[in-house]
DNA sequence: CTGCATAAGTTAACACTGTTAGCAAATATA
DNA sequence: TATATTTGCTAACAGTGTTAACTTATGCAG
């Protein structure tokens, strides 16, 4: 009779509208400010239509970061698909990421749960450089070491501190069944190919 | 005539009563669900007592921030002091940052804004299989090009994503007065170490 | 075409949250 | 002792996510 079908219909231009309006308020005020109750104003529907589509709050910021892993793929494919060879496509592909994450932080931000208030004043302390300069100057001291002087301390100071940051965070979120000496074993070669890559 | 001090000192341990409270819930339920109130009560103070130490919930928060980016300084003080050799000094920090981010990971998540709710679940969908599965094919193809196929491709594919994860987020945390170019320097420089070390 | 069951959508509440204005009580000073 | 000041409290405002209970609209069988 198509009558289920109109309904179904209806029912996922419902589901798409409250995306579309919890997507429109990410962009423009945060995803930090979401509300359900501004969603249905948005939608011109009442609070507990939402629930009827999405279990909760959190369900629909999910949908959004799956979303970010969707189009992240897509880029990378579209990235190493330029150029041949698995180096190039690398470097290709980590400035295609590197795009991707600052032309959709929001995107970014709910992949990787980034963007606590606090953080935001990360810069503004001074307690952050007790730990920085403690860094920066092992950093030079290893590449006089090296004989590689006229590298870029700073540059190979944030690829050092990036791939900490980097390893301990993405660690932390995946939750997955790596034992401890797997994941120590990660963090030692990493150091290892830095370490190496401090003489070039 | 002592009585000011004695004003000063009741006023300090208040202070320090919510931040012990606030510590207490933070360890036990997680930052997301510490709450003023819940520190009133358990000072047995009434609400506003609060706003006269701390400016808001945000400024509570960021008093842990800064312990533990003082903290961590401390650590990687004391691994740097155990070894002599730069390099050595790199790795023995390596591993002191890392341990001290799982030791506490409460301080790490409100240093560097992690723990949305939302990327508990980072593991559990398969959208965020598409994108591994591209960086570790490519990975891969890159260790069979420099002939290294012997080489651990999920140890290496770790190490590429942490480098590029860490670099954006701290660069998204950071907002210092780098330019676009300076940015991308440190990039392809991390990456150009990560493709060379691959060899090894 | 009417009565009824089901689905759709609403109101209103619960239990929270951060924050602040206005008032009462305790304290220190003149 | 009387006044001024600090200190702390009550109570409210303006939000939040979530849900129980009710009403209205819709589709279907008799």
């Amino acid at each position: 009779m198509g009558i289920v079908e109109r309904k179904m219909r209806h029912k996922e231009e419902i589901r798409s509208g409250i995306l579309a309006a919890a997507w429109h308020m990410v962009l423009t005020d945060g995803w930090q400010s979401l509300s359900i109750r501004k969603i249905a104003d948005a939608i011109e529907y009442s609070i507990p239509v939402i629930y009827n589509h999405f279990e909760n709050k959190e369900a629909i910021l999910l949908e959004f970061s799956k979303e970010g892993f969707q189009k992240m793929a897509l880029v990378l494919h579209e990235a190493k698909s330029t150029v041949d060879k698995p180096d190039a496509q690398l470097e290709a592909m980590a400035y295609a990421y590197w795009d991707f994450a600052f032309e959709n932080k929001e995107y970014y931000q709910l992949m990787f749960g980034l963007g606590i208030p606090a953080c935001e004043m990360v810069n503004q302390f001074a307690e952050i450089k007790e730990m920085t300069t403690i860094l920066i100057s092992t950093i030079r001291e290893a590449l006089v070491q090296v004989n590689n002087e006229q590298a870029d301390y700073f540059l190979k100071y944030h690829a050092y501190w990036s791939i900490l940051h980097g390893l301990v965070s993405i660690q932390m979120i995946e939750k997955s069944g790596k034992t401890d000496a797997f994941r120590k074993m990660i963090l030692k070669d990493a150091i290892n190919g830095f370490c190496k890559s401090l003489a070039f």
